[in-house]
DNA sequence: ATTCTTCTTGTAAACGTTTGCAGTCTTTGC
DNA sequence: GCAAAGACTGCAAACGTTTACAAGAAGAAT
């Protein structure tokens, strides 16, 4: 193999023949021989010669790539969702550039740019909070949501959101709860909103009430989980359990109120949503919704591969089941209440 | 904006210069003169022009982008190293690919297969159980190791892994403690060696015994945190304290003890190392030794941007800081040990 | 006035592919 | 035996930049 790496030319030499077959043999080999097939393979194997993806993307106007925009690298769920895009783009020959969109000061501007920087032939938006408005943009290359979504104007993979809170809130009620709080994700965050009204439904739906006091503010972070078991510990008359909307913020909420010395389950009953790896881990086990994140990540980039391919616009959401994870987070409630 | 994105000759053509000129008022601005500079940037901004990076790397013999190996994308710890990588890259006008070394077969072989690719101007290696074997091949595009390393031939980033070690010894005893276990990572990996050694170490120097049945072998994750739990639980002769190589696996581990009855830290002490987002979070909060991930990601992204800008194969590896946070994990042993 | 710098700009050749078009050579149908 | 159809292959023109080289203009030095 020598220093500089072979081209085309170089096995078009080799093999005897014009480079266009040798671009032939390797993209649509039904349409050259079988003999010159043949001689080019050898050729390309003798060479060691590799495709350069950067001259072939500019031929072909296109990238090879695709931005993956979210609003914080560093947490766990995301990570995740990533793994999955990263399963399907990669073997499809496409790179994933990923931008965080929290590090820039204006998200929307962000997105703008990228839709208009022709730097991706796709993105992935898995931030819900940015604006539909910045789709507008004609020939803008196709946009999948993952998780959160915006509009109908982008396709998107979601879970079961309402469900899930239904599932919750349901369990909590067969446990014998009648006080049942929750605390949300930050407002105008859809999943936020479809969780807040999957709970508000069920608990409608089973006769019990729903306190406006019992609703907590959050923002799917731990720091937030903590701080609403701060409001909840301070709480003259508190909820026997409550179904949080991220399990890092349930896991926030359980470490501070076990450090305040109540008990989980028998003080408080607690239910995540997310099962997040270290659910299981904790004492007492997280019970939570499962959201199969690698599944989720799969599928938009499928979703996304199938836009750019057709040159589609647009395609139906899809929606992915969620799953009750029953640990020991959660039991009866305490005696009286 | 037309539908088709403006290219350099329609600026050149409205600017009324050559696209030579054009070219050289982006790259090198002090070259051209003020006058035409400013009509340029004129029918830059008028035609919403933004330059083509394919085609522009096409012609510079580049890529744009660099491709960041890594064992498991899932995993909270890496997630972390890559916003701080990235924070770098992007500005910097590369790309970041990811790629999963765990997903394919022969995790060696892809190392090998991207250094040959020529798709990137160089690679971020997180994944130290890479044989350094790989990295002979001539002409090969720069590689920056982050965390783990692969011995001297190729430039690091790290922490100071045995001072965190003897940190966290050094704390437990401190408290009290004269039995002192460990759980290792995954054998054969650089970190587990060098934080194993640290341990012994500071054992020595305090004059404390090491029993090989108080090193426990883990992989970092919690599930391997757990099962040590189980392992410590069946000992007949428990050591009071452990320090363990991640905070994943002491997570693991104070899960699975607490759940079988066991307080932390009156019963046992635990320190962990990473200081992972959750550590704070738990109850107890986990005593633990910090690294700055999101530097470590941004200084290796620098060491490789110098590595690539020079064309030089070598570079300084970098030690990183290391500081002790402590929290409630780890306190004085029970009463008669 | 002539030659030499110094600035500034344009010309045109790459970079490594892909692909429409046209040409050659077989094969087939009549 | 000839025309038509079919199967392969090569030619050459893009794709949108960057940059070595040359050339022109304007001032400086002789």
């Amino acid at each position: 193999m020598d220093r500089k790496s072979a081209t085309i030319q170089d096995v078009a030499r080799v093999a005897g023949v014009s480079t266009a077959t040798v671009s032939r043999t390797l993209s649509k080999p039904s349409v050259v021989a079988r003999t010159t097939r043949d001689a080019v393979l050898k050729a390309v194997a003798d060479t060691g010669y590799r495709v350069n993806a950067t001259a072939s993307n500019l031929r072909r106007q296109r990238t090879g790539s695709v931005i993956v925009l979210l609003p914080n690298l560093a947490n766990t769920f995301f990570a995740q969702i990533l793994a999955g895009l990263a399963s399907v783009l990669t073997p499809a020959g496409y790179g994933m550039l990923i931008a965080d969109t929290q590090s820039g000061p204006d998200p929307d501007e962000r997105l703008t740019h990228y839709l208009a920087s022709g730097q991706a032939d796709g993105l992935v938006v898995l931030d819900g909070t940015l604006s539909p408005a910045a789709l507008s943009m004609p020939g803008r290359p196709p946009v999948v949501c993952a998780c959160e979504w915006m509009g109908d104007a982008v396709p998107s993979v979601r879970v079961e959101n309402e469900r899930g809170a239904a599932l919750a809130v349901g369990h909590l009620a067969r446990l014998g709860h009648r006080h049942i709080g929750h605390v949300t994700g930050p407002g105008g965050n859809v999943l936020t909103r479809t969780r807040l009204e999957g709970y508000r439904a069920a608990l409608d739906r089973l006769g019990l009430p729903m306190r406006a006091d019992w609703v907590l503010e959050g923002d799917f972070t731990m720091d937030s989980g903590a701080a609403a078991a701060r409001v909840w510990l301070a709480m003259e008359d508190r909820p026997t359990a409550l179904f949080l909307s991220s399990d890092e913020m349930a896991v926030g909420f359980m470490g501070e109120v076990q450090r305040a010395g109540i008990r989980v389950p028998e003080d408080v009953s607690v239910v995540g949503f997310d099962n997040i790896e270290i659910a299981r881990h904790l004492s007492p086990g997280l019970t939570t919704i499962r959201q199969p994140r690698t599944d989720i990540g799969a599928r938009a980039a499928e979703l996304l591969l199938g836009l750019i391919e057709t040159g589609a616009s647009s395609a139906p959401s899809e929606v992915i089941e969620v799953e009750f994870i029953r640990r020991s987070s959660a039991g009866p409630p305490p005696k009286g209440r």
